[in-house]
DNA sequence: GCCAACGTTGGC
DNA sequence: GCCAACGTTGGC
């Protein structure tokens, strides 16, 4: 059982559009970083727990919990001239990206912020809070994972 | 909206 | 295969 944290801006999908949802699953598709790619095609699996965080805005943090409930699968939105993560090298036949399905878990009794986040000491290693990055999916060790959640 | 940090692209 | 130019991310 492995732990992550995905990143996502408010104004384009939020904590609460995912609790909209249909079953409240949403494919996680538009990653065009091929870190975050590898992640989701290779390490990602059924059951693992996943941050929701909450990037560029007011007040930005972990506000929720999600399950992964489907592995890596090609991510179709990059064959679609319309949208508006189109990648023109990725066909169905030779997919370059991938995504995952996440569901909604629970939401966080408070957002726990970055900044606050960045004052633990505990966390000095955590990507997350690590000058200048910008990787929108990472992994979270259990340590990690649970001294996080002890600060709800 | 600014801008630093970073990943990607493409000329050579 | 180097690296400058460019585009994007994301905190502030």
């Amino acid at each position: 059982m492995n732990y992550w944290l995905m990143k996502s801006e408010p104004d384009t999908f939020s904590i609460d559009d995912l609790m909209r949802r249909p079953n409240q699953i949403e494919p996680w598709d538009g990653v065009r970083n091929y870190q975050a790619r590898n992640m989701m095609r290779d390490d990602m699996k059924l059951g693992d727990l996943v941050f929701f965080y909450h990037s560029n805005c007011a007040e930005a943090g972990i506000v929720g919990i999600m399950e992964v409930v489907k592995e890596g699968y090609p991510d179709s939105s990059a064959f679609d001239p319309n949208d508006k993560h189109f990648d023109p090298k990725s066909d169905a036949t030779k997919p370059r990206w991938m995504r995952v399905d996440v569901k909604y878990v629970r939401r966080l009794a408070r957002t726990i912020t970055l900044k606050e986040l960045k004052l633990k000491t505990e966390l000095a290693d955590f990507t997350l809070v690590k000058n200048g990055n910008r990787l929108s999916i990472m992994p979270v060790s259990k340590v990690q994972w649970d001294f996080i959640l002890a600060l709800e």
